[in-house]
RNA sequence: CGGGGUGUAGCUCAGCUUGGUAGAGCGCUUGCUUCGGGAGCAAGAGGCCGCAGGUUCAAAUCCUGUCACCCCGACCA
């Protein structure tokens, strides 16, 4: 970060905080520093590979064992196929190849040799070339679809449901932590079915599934919607999509659906026979969401002193610190917290149980509340031997201020830290819904449409950061046209997210070609 | 792949223009004091200055090459 080009703002006092710069002063350095400060990952010195550290890799788990449960409870299968997806495999869907050819790590060769590497060094070779390279897969439409060919025969084999979790390599240009990575972390669904409709079907209930998780346990609002030509997965026939509204207004796709036709039946000959003989290809689809979803948390909810977790899915609900300075009441305030941690842990909360730590390291009071504010633990509980005389701890949320503490009875404590939890959770998905809302616009006119985005693009020009930004997402009358969005992308760095799916028709005509048009869509810059 | 930048202690960086074989802050270790709170003082550990050549009595510093990373662009279901 550049420190010369944050000096100016520092001339105006401003409270301290955990994280420099804040959002407003740098946002996409605000955000690197918030995934370090979290101890939530780290860059690797593998190229645009992150190390997931155990704090973050504790979501990731969170986040699994939610969505796993809901795919299960519509019917899914988890299976496992190979990383390897030989290229002929990858060549059987033109638009497919086309999308993915180029971020496409390939395996070449299958064991090393002694020999003058490149850089002219004595080490070891490649050698042994594959009569057929191997790609890593990237996605797995192709490697699961030879696999689906030979499960399904009959009509009764389907639908065929069936979801992997993985990893997956893109070689993309540019990364950052979470959101766009080399190798990242996703599951992917993959089904097969008798007809369009039950396809379609399929793909509109697990788009409603991503919908509901996001909401419902990230905390983060999210609109549902049809990506335009444009946006679309190379191969699908529709794709669509959940979109979140980060802090900085930008968009972010959380997670994608698609409705695949008889494409990719087609080219892996995905066939069955139906009730009356007749043989005919499979309708499929996929969806999936990654470790992205991690980076729009942060984004959703973290502030200037760091992460702030939405408790049904934190690592860790409760942090306990006992105040054990005093030597001769140290081993009675420990004993108190163990005991009270105790209590805690039999409380059930969402598929697991309220999940305490008890931080006894010797280290600094203050230092053990910042880094676990920085790490965004819904709940901090300090207990000192003032406050086991009293029977009471002294508590603070992480949804509040960190100065914003109250002593609160033991016993009232563990009863009602269920409601606590749940207060903070819905307290994180209003602030976000209420941002997203405040910074949503109609706009009927080009003019108008320049002027919202415009306006942004000459306040990140000179720098000034905040205040009076504008943009967010624009709901504008819009019939899909490829030039249009590649020029407002050339101009304006916006894209057509989506063409939400929810509210009624509303008849217009499109603010750039003229033509009639049934829905708004939503324009945003996005991530 | 085009333009710009950076590689010096675990981290963030200074030193390089005007060559003389290394510094600060934070972090870490130890001690004392302090502490219902992101402490103070003191001592200590830690680097063949990205790599390879070259110039020179002498290179972190100058020259050439190379690698890596970062930023802007292109690219990004």
């Amino acid at each position: 970060m550049s420190t010369e080009k944050n000096a100016p703002k520092q001339t105006a006092p401003a409270a301290q905080t955990a994280i420099t710069p804040t959002r407003a002063q740098d946002y996409p350095e605000w955000y690197q520093q918030v995934v370090r400060a979290a101890d939530l990952a780290e860059t690797s010195d593998v190229r645009g590979c992150m190390v997931i550290k155990p704090w973050g890799y504790a979501l990731w788990e969170n986040i699994q064992r939610s969505l796993d449960k809901m795919f299960k409870d519509t019917g899914h299968k988890n299976a496992y196929f190979p990383l390897f997806i030989p290229l002929s495999y990858f060549e059987k869907e033109a638009e497919h190849v086309e999308g993915f050819a180029k971020e496409c790590a390939v395996v070449t060769h299958h064991r090393l040799k002694p020999g003058v590497k490149a850089d002219g060094k004595q080490g070891l070779v490649p050698d042994g070339e594959l009569q057929e390279p191997l790609v890593v897969r990237p996605t797995s439409e192709t490697i699961i679809g030879a696999s689906f060919a030979k499960w399904v025969q009959s009509y009764r084999d389907l639908p065929l449901l069936i979801n992997q979790w993985a990893n997956v390599v893109r070689w993309e240009m540019r990364t950052r932590l979470f959101l766009r990575t080399a190798e990242f972390l996703w599951q992917e669904g993959h089904t097969a079915h008798a007809t369009s409709e039950e396809a379609m079907e399929e793909t509109l209930k697990m788009l409603e599934v991503y919908a509901d998780f996001a909401e419902n346990w990230m905390a983060m609002p999210v609109v549902k919607g049809e990506k335009t030509e444009g946006e679309r997965f190379p191969g699908a026939v529709n794709t669509y999509c959940i979109e979140a509204m980060m802090q900085d207004r930008k968009a972010l796709q959380a997670g994608t659906s698609h409705f695949l036709g008889q494409n990719f039946a087609h080219a892996s000959e995905i066939k069955f026979s139906d009730a009356d003989g007749k043989v005919s290809y499979a309708w499929t689809t996929s969806w999936g969401v990654s470790t992205r979803l991690i980076g729009g948390m942060i984004m959703t909810h973290a502030d200037d002193d760091g992460m702030v977790l939405p408790p049904r899915l934190a690592p860790s609900h409760i942090v306990i610190i006992p105040v054990t300075h005093k030597p001769e009441t140290a081993q009675a305030v420990l004993d108190y917290c163990n005991k009270l941690a105790a209590d805690l842990r039999k409380i059930p909360y969402f598929g697991r149980t309220v999940e305490v730590e008890v931080d006894n390291r010797d280290i600094r009071g203050g230092d053990k509340t910042w880094q676990w504010i920085k790490k965004g633990i819904p709940v901090r509980v300090e207990v000192g031997p003032r406050d086991m005389e009293q029977d009471s701890v002294f508590m603070a949320r992480r949804d509040r201020g960190h100065k914003e503490k109250t002593s609160v009875k033991r016993d009232e404590f563990v009863a009602t830290i269920y409601s606590v939890l749940e207060d903070i959770q819905g307290t994180l998905f209003a602030r976000a819904k209420a941002h997203r809302e405040q910074n949503t616009q109609r706009i009927d006119s080009r003019a108008e449409f320049e002027a919202f985005f415009g306006a942004r693009n000459e306040a990140e020009a000179n720098e000034s950061g905040g205040g009076a930004v504008k943009g967010g997402f624009a709901l504008v009358h819009y019939a899909p046209d490829r030039k249009v969005e590649e020029e407002l992308k050339a101009k304006f760095a916006v894209t057509c997210r989506c063409i939400p799916l929810e509210g009624a028709d509303e008849p217009g005509t499109c603010i750039f070609t003229g033509k009639p048009t049934t829905r708004r869509a939503i324009f945003s810059k996005a991530y």
